[in-house]
DNA sequence: CGGGCGTGTATTTTT
DNA sequence: TACACGCCCG
């Protein structure tokens, strides 16, 4: 990493920065051009706070960008002054971009970055202060979860009614609070055993992560804050360095992000100022009269109504009571929406309109009605997942792209039914998050031998590795290796390159002794300081992989899954590699730092002709022009474990708010009558919500009140329910859902018959030329699996590879 | 120590 | 359903 501060080319003596709000405009109208009366002030506005309240598809992001690039283009700002926050990677990358778009290649040396990213980027450089190194390893939740798992178990904890869960939660609720183990030993009530005992399984975590050189992520954000705290002096240095900082999603910050923000913007006192000073940091042109650096100036970008990460300590707060917290802070309200049309705004008002504490703000739009609003009932997850698909491919068939259509859900366990229609109906489709890549089994074991080398105090990823592939070192073996490091005061590491002293047997010992001496070979590869330099980061991997005999073992395996778990780990390679060419300069770390960093959202790839389903949350500050929001049901939407707590069902109304307001032309409201959930079939009502929605907006094709008594369109029947009532009680069917079951499906009026692609037995070989109905033209380049599950891998000319399911793949042979 | 089998339990959302 | 864990045997 260049340094940060020394080489500065913006030295602050020479930076035009004094902000009196009468700089000559230069010939900056272009970056006004387009923008109504509020979105220039939100621009143009200079002062010490900036509250843009910027309601659903406001344009936010363009008055963001154009703020940065206005101050940059003014001479108000060198790039390297402004720091702007977003929440996820993708969000950020697409600022930078835009960005860039205005300014040219001005842009380098902005910190645009989510708060993770800048925070580890702080960390790596300031480690020593804290006691850790800048090598220090970032637990994911599942790290977190399996660390926590071997405490409560060391402890039997789990006796006392401990679980993973519930701890982990804990701990990450106090870190978000700024609360440490000493501060909230001092509050602890010690009388009460179940209070010592978490105070035990919290210690015991923390000197865990810290032996093993680690952070969770909650620390990311704390430990910054505390670093700030504790060290004025490098609190200073950037301070001094970030003179613009602006947060965008604020309404999801939590109170350890909200703290950091207010370390970054707070004054430099003059001692301190006057150090920076001599040594060479430039200050004198920053401060007032007395020798203080005044904070600096702070823009903060939210909706209160698009606040849906309480359950993550998001402090809603934050936002509306910014105004307290920033005297003088200047409000500006961006309510025209550029884009829904005005159907899809008005139920979306009158949604949120229902949550009663909220500042009252209406959207509106310029463009139109619009169509109207479908619903749709189905009989089961599948026939709404068969109303999906089929609607979907109507509108690709009108003209439509896949990638501008997206199907959201409240819980990741909806996605199997979509997925299966999905598949019979050949639509192209992504599932963004779910269970991800980096979270498959394989790809933690090759991140952890990566890890171990990367940083050799990591014992929980050492123990990953100890024994995978099998080399016959079981859990006794571990846990004596474990007590030699502890009895001699030395890490695990060092306790396995001392393996010989222990006597265990020669077999074991020797295992241990090849699987150290690999590690320490595999660190030379990649130690930047050695005469050769680093290797690339794919090397030292595959050198692991190879050596290790982790990925032969795989291969060799004779349980089929092995094989895609050894192609997901040939996938992570290439993904080193493409790291490799997008960073030329990017190290090790910098590669587990990127890949520990990653959100589901930043997987979404505009170019990809495919249609995406995600999450309500995932889904949170993207826009298509269809949108099918599924499940709309309750104990789904509201989500049954949001009913206790407070403030659950609103938050909730938040998330179809959310949901609703992502459709620009077209938005599809679907439910099921019954849905399976965990193997049974539940009988589902319609969500509350739905009746918030007026119902001349809705055109139901298959209305809840309707499909209960066959025929009948007019959705009264749903306004007209009570609260309470149940859909079986109307017909007098008490047991509805077993009644229903065994009536034809056919029944049930409007059904839509899907049309499932079959390709026959279809003989394709490697070098066969085909054709796909998205992808194009390509060349075969292997055939695997038997059967009806045939897999053609294939070359596209444009689309890269794919591999495709010969028998439902809309393909022809050439 | 490793693998196989059986039972029990869990699903909210995520940087 | 499906996965994780514990128990048992080779």
């Amino acid at each position: 990493m260049t340094s940060l501060f020394d080489s500065d080319p913006s030295p602050a003596s020479a930076a035009p920065i004094i902000l009196d709000g009468r700089s000559a405009p230069s010939a900056d109208d272009a970056l006004l051009a387009g923008l109504n009366p509020q979105q220039r002030q939100a621009v143009e506005y200079r002062g010490s706070a900036l509250l843009i309240v910027a309601g659903a598809g406001s344009g936010k992001t363009s008055v963001l960008t154009r703020r940065i690039a206005s101050l940059i283009d003014r001479r108000e700002a060198w790039p390297s002054q402004i720091l702007a926050i977003t929440f996820t990677n993708k969000a950020a990358t697409e600022m930078r971009e835009r960005v860039q778009a205005l300014l040219g290649n001005t842009a380098d040396g902005m910190w645009i970055s989510t708060f993770h990213s800048a925070c580890v980027r702080i960390l790596r450089r300031e480690a020593e202060s804290i006691g850790k190194t800048a090598n220090f390893t970032i637990y994911d939740s599942g790290d977190t979860r399996a660390l926590i798992k071997r405490i409560v178990k060391d402890l039997d904890a789990d006796t006392l009614g401990f679980t993973v869960a519930g701890v982990s939660g804990k701990i990450s609720k106090l870190k978000n609070e700024l609360s440490d183990v000493e501060t909230y030993a001092r509050s602890a009530n010690l009388s009460d055993p179940q209070e010592v005992m978490f105070l035990e399984i919290f210690r015991q975590y923390t000197k865990a992560l810290r032996s093993a050189n680690a952070f969770d992520f909650d620390d990311l954000i704390s430990e910054t804050v505390f670093l700030f705290r504790a060290f004025p002096r490098v609190a200073a240095l950037y301070q001094r360095r970030f003179r613009h900082i602006l947060v965008d999603e604020y309404q999801d910050t939590n109170h350890a992000q909200y703290s950091l923000i207010r370390e970054l913007t707070m004054p430099i006192a003059p001692a301190i100022a006057d150090d920076l000073e001599q040594q060479g940091l430039h200050v004198r042109a920053l401060q007032d009269a007395v020798g203080v650096v005044p904070g600096a100036s702070l823009t903060v970008v939210g909706d209160s109504d698009q606040s849906i990460y309480a359950f993550r300590g998001a402090d809603i707060r934050n936002i509306v009571e910014f105004e307290r917290d920033f005297p003088g802070a200047k409000v500006v309200l961006l309510e025209q929406n550029y884009r829904s049309t005005q159907n899809i705004l008005s139920a979306a008002n009158a949604v949120i309109a229902n949550n009663f504490d909220r500042k009252d703000k209406k959207l509106w739009t310029a463009v139109g009605d619009g169509e109207k609003i479908v619903g749709f009932t189905g009989y089961s997850g599948h026939d709404e997942a068969q109303f999906v698909a089929d609607e979907i491919e109507k509108l690709h068939a009108n003209g439509m792209d896949y990638r501008d259509i997206a199907v959201f859900y409240r819980t990741n366990a909806q996605t199997r039914a979509l997925e299966e229609i999905f598949i019979r109906s050949a639509l192209p489709y992504r599932i963004m998050g779910g269970t991800k890549f980096y979270e498959r089994a394989e790809i933690k074991d090759s991140m952890a031998y990566l890890i171990a080398v990367a940083n050799p105090d990591d014992m929980l990823a050492l123990r990953r590795i100890l024994n995978t592939p099998k080399r016959g070192i079981g859990p006794a073996t571990e846990t004596q290796l474990g007590s030699y490091a502890g009895d001699n005061g030395i890490t695990f590491r060092e306790a396995m390159r001392d393996a010989g002293s222990l006597g265990l047997g020669p077999k074991v010992t020797n295992a241990i002794l090849q699987l150290s001496a690999l590690l320490d070979e595999a660190a030379a590869k990649a130690d930047p300081t050695a005469p050769a330099g680093a290797s690339p980061v794919a090397d030292v991997l595959t050198f692991l992989l190879d050596q290790s005999g982790y990925l032969e073992a795989l291969r060799s395996s004779r349980d089929p899954q092995d094989e895609a778990r050894a192609e997901n780990v040939e996938e992570l390679v290439a993904v080193t590699k493409e790291f490799a060419r997008n960073n030329p300069d990017g190290g090790l770390i910098d590669f587990l730092t990127e890949v520990s960093l990653v959100a589901a959202a930043d997987e979404i790839d505009d170019s990809s002709g495919t249609v995406s389903l995600m999450t309500l949350h995932t889904a949170k500050g993207l826009e298509y022009d269809a949108v099918f929001l599924t499940g709309v049901e309750e104990d789904l939407l509201p989500h049954r474990m949001s009913a206790g707590e407070p403030g659950g069902p609103a938050e909730e109304r938040r998330l179809f708010y959310v949901g609703i307001t992502r459709a620009k032309k077209r938005l599809f409201l679907s439910l099921a009558m019954t849905r399976a959930q965990f193997g049974e079939t539940a009988v589902a009502m319609p969500s509350r919500y739905l009746q918030e929605i007026p119902a001349d907006l809705i055109d139901w094709k298959q209305s809840p009140g309707s499909a209960t008594s066959r025929g009948g369109t007019q959705p009264r029947a749903l306004n007209a329910r009570r609260p309470g009532s149940r859909w079986g009680e109307e017909t007098g069917q008490r047991n509805f859902g077993a009644a229903a079951l065994d009536r034809p499906k056919a029944e049930w009026p409007n059904r839509i018959t899907a049309t499932v692609r079959d390709n026959g037995d279809l003989e394709l070989a490697a070098g066969d030329r085909i054709r796909h109905t998205d992808f194009g033209d390509g060349r075969v380049t292997a055939v695997t699996g038997e059967g009806t599950k045939r897999v053609a891998h294939v070359q596209f000319e444009k689309a890269g590879t794919k591999k495709l399911l010969i028998k439902i793949a809309p393909i022809e042979k050439l």
